[in-house]
DNA sequence: GTGAAAGCGCTAACAT
DNA sequence: ATGTTAGCGCTTTCAC
């Protein structure tokens, strides 16, 4: 059950054990094409009796591969990030790929991470997901010189998943529009916002864009920041309403800062969807729960596909670089259904 | 800006261009002590004009420390372990340790994890997320002969950190007791579930426990799985009002399953808490939002907690294993409070 | 089909 | 304070 000396077994204990020579061991143990049958079955009767797995380290030093993709998220406890790294995880640990963590946080964290780059000489490939990245940045992950997989945004030479933000946000005050609203607001991230988070970017130019293909004139006032959490959305509600001329309807590019939205709203005393409508973005777990009308986006999918993509790359295979965008979904739930009352 | 050569610069590179031997260049780079300060300035400035960083590869292989730490979650895109990921990933970063993730995912996922154990070699330490554990799985994790740290359960020769699930449910129960409820439904996750996820083992006896305090009769047929998910809240929350004598409060193992039966509650026009009052178990970003009562536990706090006892023993402080039970505490919110109405 | 041997790029022990 | 050198445990030519 365990090795016969101390410590871990190695290649060497293999090798005395089946009779043959190291390179064999590792021929045999790798599946390599050229050896007998009968060898490589003793071989592996032996590295199983002495519990034996080549030491990556060892391994990687003298391939060069490290059989590992880096992951690189702005957060990873909020919804979507999770969701992603779920699915990234999936499609990596099947192909054999261990999954380094790399959290930025803060634009400290970010700099750290672009300054130090720790995932050099350490990775086989990297994933971004949803950062927009600087100039020096995309430089900075070119010096990698490994495969580069984005998500939520698209940069020549590298591949990407993404959707389709703009045209999702235009869905979302399409439907308002359709409804007869015209003082729409919007609740979103900031554009200004240092750490570049990709979606505030877009959303808010599918919000500008329904707008303006319908005409309606677009009121600054009714724009304001709802930093993309909870709370943020919460605060953002209160001061619309506060406004000398409130919103009828209300687009947030996510649905935590609907909620929050709606959380102000119930706690003045207005009704969802008859005195403020309210639609976010994502498809949130708790969005169905919250009855919120929402454009849902394939997370898992997302995730999926770039991994995917990397892996073959990381593996090798010089194919194109894909570029995919993935389709979003209006759902239509009671905050936006005048024939439903929310609350 | 970039190595001279051709390929990332090597440590006999940046030995040549600062004039020292590489066991200098090492040294310098690691900051160990004796080095001369103006050695140690020309080589970091060596250094960084090549862009050197150490292959970590080959230095874990001399030198034997891995610098990683390998977290393992039975899932990641719950909020709670994408929570307590986050909290480690804190941690982990700022001592400059790498972190593996390895989601085991389901059965098979788990089988396979502790039969390769494909950490094997490859950390300095493990991180276990509310997995209860099987006698060969301790064993497996013994033999691989790092500290092992547990979230949200306690074994002798590991470090831990959790909550008293016990006692926070019994907090919960006793709340709803106190209200004048007898008939107290459980929505719990299955105590028979291979993946053994620690939490519904552990809030149920709490449950049991305050009913037997307070001398309530325990009545099998309240007692339905929610699966820690809104859907199966949702499904045990309808299985309960169609039993022939429903409960008038019900306790959730989790606030998800808690969401998912209060919109069954609302879907069946029945109030809460006038009809049937609702507390979950977590304190999840959105009970405030649902106006959930609940019990909170300090997430965070049990990642950063074990995350950091676990560095020190990777580090080689043998002090002792710390088994750490943090406080929970019960939030009152509309959902069982009879003054109120959420809904 | 198999073995011998030369690295991979570092760290650590030892020498000076 | 610095240099020399022997590994760390594999993979990968290159012989045979």
């Amino acid at each position: 059950m365990t090795a016969g000396g101390d410590g871990p077994a190695s290649i060497e204990d293999v090798a005395r054990r089946a009779g043959v020579s190291i390179a064999t061991v590792s021929r045999s143990l790798r599946g390599l094409p050229e050896v007998a049958g009968h060898t490589r079955d003793r071989v592996v009767a032996a590295a199983r009796e002495l519990n034996y797995v080549a030491s990556p380290f060892a391994a990687r030093l003298a391939s060069g591969r490290t059989a590992t993709i880096g992951v690189v998220v702005p957060f990873v406890d909020r919804w979507f990030f999770a969701a992603v790294l779920g699915a990234v995880e999936a499609q990596l640990g099947r192909a054999g790929y261990d999954l380094l963590l790399y959290n930025l946080n803060d634009i400290a964290g970010r700099q750290r991470f672009f300054d130090v780059l720790p995932v050099r000489k350490r990775v086989d490939g990297l994933l971004v997901v949803s950062i927009s990245l600087t100039a020096p940045e995309l430089t900075a992950l070119h010096a990698l010189n490994v495969p580069v997989g984005l998500i939520g945004t698209h940069v020549e030479g590298f591949l990407s998943s993404r959707i389709d933000d703009v045209g999702g946000a235009k869905l979302a005050v399409q439907h308002l529009i359709g409804l007869g609203h015209t003082r729409i607001a919007l609740i979103g991230g900031d554009t200004d916002d240092p750490m570049r988070f990709t979606p505030p970017l877009y959303r808010r130019n599918g919000y500008l864009a329904a707008l303006a293909d319908a005409g309606i004139e677009v009121d600054p006032a009714l724009e304001v920041l709802g930093y993309f959490t909870i709370d943020g959305g919460e605060a953002a509600m209160a001061t619309l309403l506060d406004r000398s001329h409130p919103p009828t309807a209300v687009f947030a590019e996510s649905d935590e800062m609907a909620f929050g939205a709606m959380k102000t709203l119930r706690k003045r005393g207005l009704r969802v969807p008859q005195d403020v409508a309210v639609i976010g973005f994502d498809d949130h777990d708790a969005a169905e729960l919250l009855d919120l009308s929402t454009v849902r986006q394939p997370v898992y999918a997302q995730g999926a596909t770039v991994a995917r993509a990397l892996l073959a790359a990381a593996g090798g295979e010089l194919g194109p670089q894909p570029a995919i965008v993935l389709p979003t979904e209006l759902v239509i739930r009671g905050s936006t259904d005048p024939a439903h009352t929310v609350f």
